[in-house]
RNA sequence: GGGCGCAUAGCUCAGUUGGUUAGAGCAACCGGUUUACAUCCGGUAGGUCCGCGGUUCGAGUCCGUGUGCGCCCA
């Protein structure tokens, strides 16, 4: 790991020395491709250097105002046990596309960084590695050293994690960068489990929890995950004391017939009835177990009688506590059969299964197995099958927090997005069980509670206190031993949003920053965290953490499979950076899904973007030279041309649209509609025009370019959001050129000093002429695309110049401006182009097209094929006259009269089209006869 | 068992108050070296929008139902 100082270093002189060349750079000398290796680390680190990434009204300032309201997001913490994957990739980009659109909006703005030890992870991951490099277990090490490597291991990865997220571009405020267990935070945890503790809410006691054998700990009902695996019911008798009967009984699991203490039949079920009340006799130790009844049994399932364990299911343990029956642990922490299991002892579980089945058998207890699917319940962390067992415990009552957190929800105050996971949020709070918080790790947040000598509880912030408090009870000073577990992950992470503002502490960060604005993660972790925080935020602060909850979907692999190390096909969102650049990778995860869903990655949709990202480069090494080639002073003043004002009205509607969507959390709509604009509009046609208006020279030239940097300059703010590399380095390009040239060239505000904090584009009114200019621009569209179709059919290459005749009544005063354009973009030799509103004849040897009210008449003699022309002619004919049929009965039908005015008259105005057009088809035609 | 989602071009996916000719990227095919870009340009082909029923003047979009796939919870 290079020490972050000494690359910075490095960094910065290499920045300066790029910096210090652009001004003397003219567009020849910006490479024909986009670098990104040369960009992305020299603009984050300038960005940062330039102070970019901190709020603006800091309460920190003096003329800091508290009446702004600032735009603040809580960064996921990122485990500290590895490289970032796809699913931080898609978080960071999302995440810094909100805080960038803030940002330029002029909203005071904080994105808050910092990792999260998690705890079972990354104890795994040490212990495995001194096991790997030392051979030495964790307990032969011992609590403390083990402890130091912890925080080595964090010091370590806590690094590489910043490297890389830095190497995502996010323009987070790293000044307030916070880790879960730093001092601060670890203060918060240890007030929060304090004031939980002192209420009430936090008690300590045995209960049926989830055991991890190998881990040895305790995890939550969240930490288990569910397979279907196929497996064996196992069927066999329960004899009756005294009695040669027996209930039939079905199992999955034989070795936990040793903690039966019961066996249950459903209460209206004839088969067993007699049974109930009688004495049945455990297998093999042949321990006395009542027969009970109860209508949790299902009649139809099994043999409809049910063993009971209330030690190891967490069914049977509700009906044990119901019916009041014993409770026995026939395991260990590692899962071994104990010494409640008689010949079994000592035994692993699944041994004592075919053992315990076997005996079984040779007592003549078996009656059959059969195959079944079993829903094994596994770790999480590690994949090793949980076993339900009885331990103590620490616990939070959850229902007196699960109550506000829902009524937030449904009051509106928080909301979540999209809606539909308002639903999945209901359901589980309604259906939520305490939590265990408690886990028997090392690494993480000690359980503040020091035990006397007669095991009294002192919860306390610290030791010292927990000794008053002791010294208190019994009068005098006593030794105390604090509890040695540490607490779940996830209870730190609950206090996120606030603890890394300063709670408990009221700081001026917390008076300002918080709640927070929006919480961006993916919906995997809604239950794990999301809620967490909701409730803890609400216990704690008395308000909503954050008001909107944006969920987006999971990055799979290509084949739509989950990403995992063990199918192998995890892709690496830092080699694709390497590979394609930031902004590529950044443009598909934005652009490639829609919230809450998730999305295939392909390569193929990473390389196209790329691609895009070197079309805006190239669409600005154009701009550039135009700039230029252009008068810097014009004598008089031009118009507008028909192109000028397309443009300039598109990127106005574009503007809105892409706010509007930013707005409505439709970020991969929004980069879409900007990428359509950019490329298919300005690269594709406005660009093409500009090169002939600036060849033009003078007042038009000049005008020309202010409407290329106009458009260029409201682009690459748009594309901000999305590319903030290429952008910033092509906006600097511009802004340099732009500079160097009119005064008119400036944007209204003036140029800002990056564009990272320059001001996000405002949509001017539309002043009513748009449309018209639209619609004219969308005719010359088509009569150049009904050229070039007809070239390609005719294989007329683009080098060798046409004549054509374009006719038009209505067209031919717009279409005559547009001449010189429809001769470059059309391949038309401009001399031999003539508009023309009527004429006598059709011109002799030339094929006839028509483009809406336009008709065109290419002088190609010698590629005339009259029957072609006919069967080409024919054939738009018969299309338009479908056409018009459709548009006919539509408005006869009570279309006419039940659909609103404007829809109507949309189909009217389509229809007359239609029609101009099959008479102009049919007169080409006519003559062709 | 309960809940949620998805099904649109060969592939991956857009299509958000229902508006009448359904789009993109990739792949395919034809053709292109004029000084922004071959990471490009022009063009072509390709769709009963999963089936059925309903609401409506009008349904890819709303409702019901069926099928297939995925996820979450029990």
């Amino acid at each position: 790991m290079v020490p972050r100082k000494v690359s910075l270093f490095v960094l910065r002189m290499r920045g300066c020395f790029i910096l210090t060349m652009r001004h003397n750079m003219t567009e020849q000398s910006l490479p024909k491709n986009y670098d990104f290796s040369s960009t992305e680390e020299r603009l984050y680190d300038w960005w940062e250097e330039q102070g970019y990434f901190k709020p603006t009204n800091d309460p920190k300032d003096e003329d800091h105002d508290p009446s702004i309201k600032p735009f603040v997001i809580s960064m996921p913490p990122p485990n500290i046990t590895g490289r970032l994957h796809m699913g931080h990739a898609i978080t960071t980009f999302t995440e810094d596309l909100m805080i960038r659109y803030n940002r330029m909006k002029g909203v005071p703005t904080l994105w808050v960084p910092g990792t999260d030890h998690a705890s079972i992870a990354t104890q795994l991951q040490v212990e495995k590695h001194i096991l790997h490099t030392e051979e030495i277990t964790r307990e032969e090490m011992g609590r403390e050293e083990f402890l130091r490597r912890s925080w080595e291991w964090r010091e370590e990865y806590g690094r590489m994690i910043v490297e890389q997220t830095r190497r995502l571009g996010a323009s987070c405020d790293w000044e307030r960068e916070r880790f879960t267990m730093d001092a601060g935070l670890s203060k918060a945890v240890n007030e929060a489990f304090v004031r939980l503790y002192e209420k009430g809410l936090i008690y300590r006691g045995p209960r049926l929890i989830n055991w991890s054998p190998g881990l040895k700990t305790a995890v939550s009902d969240l930490e288990v995950e569910y397979s279907e695996e196929p497996g064996k019911m196992y069927h066999f008798k329960y004899m009756l004391k005294d009695s040669e009967d027996f209930i039939p009984v079905a199992t999955t699991r034989p070795e936990t017939i040793l903690g039966d203490t019961a066996v249950a039949v459903h209460p209206d079920d004839e088969r067993y009835a007699e049974f109930v009340g009688k004495t049945a006799l455990v297998p093999i130790l042949n321990r006395e177990i009542p027969v009970i009844a109860d209508e949790y049994v299902d009649r139809e399932f099994g043999t409809g009688a049910l063993k009971i364990t209330p030690g190891h299911d967490p069914n049977d343990y509700e009906i044990g506590a119901r019916h009041k029956l014993h409770t026995i642990s026939i395991m260990d922490e590692e899962a071994n059969i104990n010494e409640h299991g008689g010949p079994y002892e000592g035994m692993e579980r699944f041994a004592a299964r075919e053992k315990m089945w076997t005996d079984m058998y040779n007592a003549e207890l078996v009656i059959k197995e059969e195959p079944h699917t079993l829903n094994v319940p596994r770790a999480q962390r590690g994949g090793e099958i949980i076993e339900p067992m009885i331990s103590t415990q620490w616990f939070m009552k959850i229902q007196p927090l699960a109550d506000p957190a829902m009524e937030a929800v449904h009051s509106g105050q928080i909301k979540i997005v999209p809606e539909r996971f308002t639903k999945t949020y209901f359901h589980w709070l309604e259906n939520i069980q305490d939590w265990c918080i408690s886990r028997q790790l090392w690494w993480g947040h000690r359980i503040p509670v020091w035990y006397g000598p007669d095991g009294t509880q002192f919860c306390a912030h610290d030791e010292a206190e927990a000794q008053e408090k002791a010294k208190a009870h019994f009068g005098d000073a006593v030794e105390l031993v604090q509890d040695p577990d540490a607490l779940d992950t996830w209870f730190s992470s609950g206090l996120w949003p606030f603890s890394t503002l300063g709670w408990p502490d009221e700081t001026p960060d917390l008076n300002y920053f918080y709640p927070t604005a929006v919480m961006e993660t993916g919906y995997d972790i809604l239950f794990f965290w999301v809620v967490r925080m909701i409730m803890l935020g609400l216990e704690f602060t008395g308000e909503i953490p954050f008001d909107t909850v944006y969920l987006h979907g999971l990055i799979r692999a290509e084949d739509g499979r989950k990403m995992s190390k063990t199918l192998d096909n995890v892709v690496d969102p830092l080699s694709l950076m390497d590979e394609y650049g930031t902004d590529a990778l950044r443009f598909t995860l934005l652009t490639g899904s829609t919230p809450g869903n998730d999305m295939n990655l392909s390569v193929e949709k990473i390389e196209a973007n790329r691609n895009f990202a070197n079309k805006i480069w190239n669409a600005g090494r154009l701009v550039l030279s135009l700039l230029e080639r252009a008068p810097k002073e014009a004598n008089e003043d031009a118009e507008w041309t028909l192109a000028d004002s397309w443009i300039y009205a598109r990127c106005n509607q574009v503007t809105g649209d892409v706010s509007r969507l930013i707005d409505r959390y439709q970020f991969g709509e929004a980069g879409r509609q900007i990428y359509d604009f950019f490329w298919n509009e300005f690269a594709d046609w406005y660009l093409e025009i500009a090169k002939l208006q600036v060849t033009e020279g003078g007042a038009r030239a000049l005008k020309t370019t202010q409407v290329l940097v106009r458009v260029m300059d409201t682009s690459l703010r748009l594309l901000h959001l999305y590319t903030p590399f290429i952008s910033e380095e092509m906006w600097g390009h511009l802004k340099t050129a732009a500079q160097a040239g009119h005064a008119s060239l400036a944007p209204t505000q003036g140029w800002e000093d990056a564009l990272i904090i320059a001001q996000w584009p405002q949509a001017e009114e539309e002043q009513g002429w748009e449309a018209d200019t639209i619609h004219d621009f969308e005719l010359l569209r088509e009569v150049v695309r009904s050229i070039r179709n007809l070239r390609a059919e005719k294989d007329v290459k683009h080098s060798q110049k046409i004549g054509a005749t374009l006719v038009s009544a209505e067209a031919a005063e717009m279409l005559e401006g547009q001449a010189a354009s429809i001769a470059a973009l059309a391949g038309v030799a401009p001399d031999s182009l003539h508009i023309k509103s009527s004429i006598e004849a059709k011109p002799e040897g030339s094929i006839a097209l028509v483009a809406g009210p336009v008709e065109i008449y290419l002088p190609l003699a010698e590629l005339v094929d009259a029957a072609e022309e006919r069967s080409r002619l024919e054939k738009d004919l018969a299309e338009t006259r479908s056409h018009i049929q459709r548009l006919e009965k539509l408005l006869g039908s009570d279309f006419a009269k039940k659909a609103p005015a404007q829809v109507v008259e949309k189909e009217q105005a389509k229809l007359l089209d239609y029609k101009e057009t099959a008479q102009r088809i049919q007169a080409q035609l006519d003559d062709l006869k």
